[in-house]
DNA sequence: AGCTATTGATAAAG
DNA sequence: TCTTTATCAATAGCT
């Protein structure tokens, strides 16, 4: 696969041969992923270049690739010592229990289904429904709760947006006696025909009441879950 | 490099996952070989297919390729000879997998919900709408198959009956020739009056015909498939 | 287990 | 070593 078709014979020319190896080296590493991954395969890959450097893969780890290549060639088996029969007995079980586990899994999450019959799907349709029913309620619970929170919070901050109101109301009052007292006994042009509007006065208290009421939620038994509802939503972002 | 290109993600479908397995696993050995003539290398490979089985391949020995390794490693050959200890990690990594994964299990039989917020439980539930449509396709799929099989078989054995109902009434004509010139001859009480009518024959052929007409499907195309949907779900009980 | 259309890997060259 | 390109090899999807 290349410019030219080649012999498999060990390359002469050591340049070459490097160059090659390393391509080559990449290659073969690539297809042992792939491999491991498409077809759930436990690799290990061992390569020395001609120069000694090491160069491996594996999919697991090492460790566990060669102690259980060397537990399927029974070799040196009868050299170890009974611990370490027993944890090797151990990690075998616990290695079926994890496969058993992970078709199972596979199963619900509805990868793969080759090979199940009717009844077995039936079981496992049901079964998801289950779940999913179960898991609706809970996420049901989780926004009611956030809600109930998210109402006391606006209730409590509506309480004090009502005080701060009221008292901006107050000192509003305060501020125009103020200012007739000022004003009045001067007889100024506010008493020829202009009425007393305080939206022409320019002090910075005079438009606020306004805002106020404008921004306030409607009766608080209507209004607040909608805006609770968005608001919980956001939050989770 | 094939009819298509695929995503390198483990294949569900697991006779497809078992040959492309055997490709390339075939594949692989065959490039350690090229690579460690070609370039001179020490080359270990060892393959575990997901069912268990080993497959291996190396350049010298795999003994060599090990010990090598592990002198490349450090590790003072421990892993040729597989202590307690090695053992023993090896048994620590697979128990939390196994953990993780009944955790994860457990939460998608929606069993153990506490503690995840709105955002993993939506996540859930798409995850669990997903698996459900894929096994509701798949138990269409399957129940298809089913009834197509059955009907299939049905027009076979419909097919065989109608020639078995031909050659019955041929028989039948046949029988009452022969049974015309064994009582013809001699002027019997068949001749007198009472007509010909094979009802009041009492051999075993004379109603067959009938019930075979009362059996019989009405015309294959409209009778079959539902009787075939009938039988394909009872089979599966 | 074979057969091809395609994709992927890579030999040679820059 | 890295990139490019022309070729050959591997293999995905089918039968």
């Amino acid at each position: 696969m290349g410019r030219g078709k080649i012999v498999i014979r060990r390359i002469d020319n050591s340049t070459n041969r490097q160059v090659t190896f390393s391509k080559r080296r990449n290659g073969l590493l690539k297809k042992a992923k792939e491999l491991s991954i498409l077809c759930d395969a436990e690799i290990g890959l061992i390569i020395f270049s001609c120069t000694g450097k090491l160069h491996d893969y594996s999919s697991t780890s090492m460790k566990s690739v060669i102690a259980r290549y060397n537990k399927v060639k029974e070799e040196n088996y009868n050299l170890m010592n009974p611990t370490s029969e027993v944890w090797q007995r151990e990690a075998e079980h616990l290695r079926q229990q994890l496969q058993y586990l992970q078709e199972s899994h596979r199963k619900l999450l509805g990868e793969e289904l080759a090979g199940l019959n009717i009844r077995d799907l039936q079981n496992l349709e049901n079964q998801l429904e289950t779940s999913l029913k179960g898991v609706r309620v809970k996420k049901e619970q989780t926004l009611t709760t956030q809600i109930n929170d998210l109402n006391q919070k606006g209730n409590v901050i509506h309480q004090e947006n009502m005080e701060l109101h009221k008292k901006m109301n107050l000192v509003v009052k305060e501020n125009e006696e103020l200012r007739k007292k000022v004003h009045g006994p001067g007889g100024t042009s506010e008493e020829n025909g202009v009425p007393h509007n305080i939206h022409s006065i320019s002090d910075g208290y005079s438009f606020l009441p306004i805002n106020f009421e404008l921004s306030q939620p409607q009766k608080q038994t209507n209004g607040a879950p909608k805006d609770a509802m968005v608001l919980g939503l956001q939050l989770q972002q």
